[in-house]
DNA sequence: CTTTTATCCTATCGTTTTAGTAGATTTTAA
DNA sequence: TTAAAATCTACTAAAACGATAGGATAAAAG
């Protein structure tokens, strides 16, 4: 399952995207549109912001604003930063990898069979997708 | 993340299909050689056998054996019992569909566009995996 | 018919993750 | 100096996860 955290920060990313305006865009307006808790909404741009998709602006007229053109931004990057590892077990994972104690051969685990080409699969979607895909 | 019971479920299904025998095969005899708790994976495969994966026997010389051949059991169906969905929201999914209520219109929705995608790419792999190839 | 072996079933439980909420602080513009 | 906005820290309720406990049921062996 696809997390709300990561659902709602796709929501954020894809409506500054679409508004592309040099002006920073209020939490309460991107909450309010996408209908979203705007104090959950807090959260997930901060850690968009610690993660160098976002930029900031506080007080009057401040808000945030994508640092980089939509077509920059890749899915592979906002998911593993919203939702964490791509593959489904730690053991296929690229980024993330670490080896399943009940399992004394990856090589010849079926699951780990399985769980390489799902990965594979997953990834080839996401970095066929970039921010600008997903608001044409 | 795949749960464990998924994880479990498919180590013990490929147990079953690789030893290959007429005979039942006990819990005790799967947990051992898989590492896997023996209670936990008595509700796992007592699942897979409501589910019309397993057959059972009990009493001595009792267990658990496959219904079907290999070849036969497609890892789309495995999954959809372990695992739940193969879709990531609701709104892609064929199986389980629901609408999302913060959503006024899936077709414009960024997330809903890559998960369509997501899931397709996983549905790909699952057909193209029987119990039988993940033992070769 | 009794004992042993094994599955079946229900309930419970501790931990972690998820999806928030509350409230105070800091920065900036007007 | 006031209002508006992001920032930061802490907390919490509910659900999911990964089991565990203990008895019920069924079958086979003696």
């Amino acid at each position: 399952m696809l997390s709300k955290k990561t659902k709602y920060g796709l929501k954020a990313l894809t409506y500054l995207a679409s508004v592309d305006s040099k002006e920073p865009v209020q939490i309460a307006e991107i909450a309010k549109h996408e209908n979203i808790s705007q104090k959950f909404l807090e959260s997930i741009l901060l850690t968009l912001r610690r993660n160098g998709f976002l930029g900031s602006k506080k007080g009057k007229g401040g808000g945030y604003y994508l640092i980089k053109k939509p077509e920059e931004i890749q899915m592979t990057s906002v998911m593993r930063v919203l939702e964490g590892p791509i593959a489904m077990v730690p053991c296929v994972s690229l980024n993330f990898y670490e080896k399943c104690d009940d399992c004394p051969d990856e090589n010849k685990c079926a699951v780990h069979k399985l769980m390489i080409q799902v990965r594979d699969s997953a990834l080839k979607v996401y970095r066929n997708n970039t921010l600008a895909d997903l608001i044409k």
